[in-house]
DNA sequence: GTTTTTAGAATGGTCTAACCATTAAACCAT
DNA sequence: ATGGTTTAATGGTTAGACCATTCTAAAAAC
């Protein structure tokens, strides 16, 4: 029947009438907002209750902050960099299983595959075709490149986020790659057959996203995952 | 070759040294941290660069804080809102559309139904045949119930998800659940055609699950979410 | 006249010290 | 027992000072 009432914070009241200002555009992006002391007097209150209220706007990416003569808080574009930010503090704090990330990574690779094949364009190709010309190279010079391989791997599962045009994808698998790549580091065995296996895999993949064939490069991207959680579960440390 | 040298800010050391302590579990949930007087002496700083540092925390989830004797910040269970609410901020500035969430959550809703179906046992059966039944006695009462409804078909998309076995898909799920709900409201035409509609829907899933036919019941969810989103796309004001 | 150096000013970052507001618990009066 | 009162601990807020960084423009050097 009643609400919680819940007590009044100064800088909660400073934070929403910001951030209303911000979202309706009153304020655009790029643009600053008064220096802490203009703001003081514009909302009548403290200088550190100023700071309280800019340390959660800029946490929440709508501002960052510059010091020095012409700096202050910028109004930002609202990036989707927040967002993985909380899905891996979520993450982290479950006690979750390499298992549960594996078969989501699995699931979310063959989705954002999909997309990409159904939506690639001519002009992403050359972008696709470069990253596999790297991975190439690293797995060429076999085992001394291995972080370049990883990386040049995450790139093309990144690319093709970019291609399939969902900002969310991009968020949640750079979550994802950050969390699962803590366990590769610890768990997967760094052979040389992996990277030439892990190679013609993603010459596959291209080539099923050039054919624009939406279904054979899902089903070959989640093999591709599904290799790589393969022989991070075979080994006993785990 | 080299990272940005970033400006040292005591706030922030303080904000990484006691996310550490929480993510490592050196300080448990539920516990609370020193009061704000203890941790400046701790830290030797000042109370304004502990509070700066607290709101931080505050605003990623980490912790929560109660005034008055025996309060201070006590550790909290991350929960899927703060995801959900820098999704919504990416919305509200124009970063990511309607169109985005309704694509993700068909993508989403498949692939838990998919596990489901694979994962089911005797014992979920009667859980979800309950949902059903509060969704047939929702569309019997016609749209007075709307709200009721609408309740329980987000209930039956959890306890599927709850089935598959990955809490990553039930903290995305809800995250997804909690922005789309929103628009939902805004945009949904709440005709009595839709519940009957989508109460088949329903009841097909439930179907293809207790057979234990992943493909089949991946395939009818997402028909069943790509329903409410066509619904929403036509509504002009979208 | 051009370039380099320097000094100043504006801004965020930090600190100190005090007081206010809220809350729980202990105590007291009825 | 019930209800009020006091006390102490905690977060919330304020004011004022000083430091650190950075841009600008004046001054100096060439």
């Amino acid at each position: 029947m009643f609400q919680v009432a819940k007590q009044n914070r100064v800088f909660q009241d400073v934070i929403s009438q910001i951030e209303e200002a911000i979202l309706s555009g009153e304020i655009k992006v790029g643009e600053k907002l008064p220096a802490e002391r203009q703001l003081k007097d514009m909302f009548e209150t403290s200088r550190g209750t100023i700071r309280e209220a800019l340390r959660v706007l800029e946490q929440k990416g709508l501002i960052s902050i510059k010091t020095g003569t012409n700096g202050g808080a910028i109004v930002e574009n609202v990036k989707t960099e927040k967002v993985s930010e909380s899905l891996d503090l979520l993450i982290r704090s479950q006690s979750l299983s390499l298992k549960h990330i594996a078969q989501f990574r699995e699931d979310v690779e063959g989705n954002v595959t999909y997309l990409a094949a159904r939506t690639v364009e001519e002009k992403d190709l050359p972008v696709l075709r470069e990253i596999v010309e790297r991975v190439k190279k690293a797995v060429d010079a076999g085992l001394p490149m291995w972080d370049d391989y990883i990386s040049a791997d995450n790139d093309f599962h990144m690319e093709l986020a970019r291609i399939a045009g969902n900002p969310i994808y991009i968020s949640i698998l750079s979550t994802v790659h950050e969390n699962i790549n803590r366990y590769y580091d610890q768990f997967l065995d760094k052979e040389d057959e992996r990277m030439k296996e892990n190679y013609q895999d993603m010459v596959e993949i291209l080539k099923a996203v050039e054919r624009r064939e939406p279904g054979i490069a899902q089903e070959l991207a989640r093999s591709h995952v599904r290799r790589f959680n393969e022989f991070m579960e075979k080994n006993p440390e785990k």
